[in-house]
DNA sequence: GTCTATATTCGGATAGAC
DNA sequence: GTCTATCCGAATATAGAC
């Protein structure tokens, strides 16, 4: 990977094409979304497009996949010290509420495109979301009696934060039912945190 | 809608081209199935299939969109005499498993295509989950205390259970991860009937 | 109802000049 | 690195014969 340095003030071209590209895709779809139409809004001629990404429309999309999936775990800030279960949960709910439309949008893409994806790809995302399950584990696991009870609670934890997401930001149940992210969470947490491993 | 009878044993033309137009658009998504490649697979030409939906593809979506939306509710089956709360939603879940591939993978599509539909297209998603979710309300009532309460459990349990389908089946994290769904339910559901209305 | 044939537009991709 | 010009295949859609 070359190194990608800004030059003057704005971001190089490639930067600019894997941006424009991830916006489109994210909104479109892979297939919807043509080459020429990121090159349109890039500014630039489908040819210099050729150029950066000699692969083509394929490897765009590579570059898509690779590019900021990190910060994923970002939505951790400041967990790591809550003082119970509760508050750590907590914490972890509001972040996600930070996460945004933007995220979302990008998500509810790869959803939808994941089963055409090569394995290679797909493991991008696996590996992505384990990570993400296990710092929540690690997050919970001070407060509760085992790893694998840790381990449980944060999938429950990750399912129901991602379905409330897709359902009612991603199907906008939201604008036909009335439940806040903050009253999901106010009724699911105290529920969470009421046991310890199976009774 | 005209009478959609069979001729012989057979479904209708018509008909054929709807169901093998879901199952293309489930599997490539709506802008990367051809319209070519849907009469070729019904084993007629592009032109007959214009003959059924003179509006073309869009039509041919509306048609797809519209049609077998029922039985979405019939994952309720069973449950409405279960005897105590942990039985009604452990029944819920039971069918939830059942719901398979197929289904999965048309609610996938929408979930990925739905930003895109028409107000209209939307409104048959919204009712038929809104549905969904007053059913299995219906079914928790009789163990909680409020209707209020009865509605955020069936909100809870449904976004939750999504949630598992997409990230397990959807994402493929079996793959990956251990957790299936007999044992995600025999975790979730001891929690979410440990306690009544807000404490 | 279904076909053949065709119009037309748009897609991804490349060659070669600058 | 970026452009102009172009190739070619595939897409949606229609006309008109049977």
């Amino acid at each position: 990977m070359p190194d990608s340095h800004r030059d003057s003030g704005r971001i190089n071209r490639r930067d600019l094409i894997i941006e424009t590209a991830t916006r489109l895709f994210s909104e479109q779809g892979y297939t919807a979304t043509s080459v020429r139409q990121i090159a349109e809004l890039v500014g630039c001629t489908e040819a210099a497009l050729y150029y950066h990404f000699k692969d083509g429309k394929r490897a765009l999309l590579q570059a898509v996949l690779e590019c900021e999936m990190p910060k994923l775990t970002s939505i951790i800030n400041g967990s790591e010290n809550a003082t119970s279960l509760q508050a750590a949960m907590k914490s972890i709910a509001m972040q996600m509420d930070v996460v945004g439309p933007e995220r979302m949008a990008k998500m509810r893409w790869i959803l939808g495109e994941f089963h055409r994806l090569s394995d290679e790809e797909k493991a991008l995302f696996h590996e992505s979301h384990l990570r993400m399950h296990h710092i929540i584990a690690q997050v919970l696991r001070p407060f509760v009696d085992s790893d694998e009870y840790a381990s449980r609670l944060a999938w429950i934890f990750f399912a129901a934060g991602f379905g409330y997401g897709l359902l009612f930001w991603n199907l906008e149940m939201q604008d036909v039912a009335n439940f806040s992210l903050h009253e999901f969470m106010e009724t699911l947490i105290p529920l969470l945190v009421s046991r310890q491993p199976t009774p």
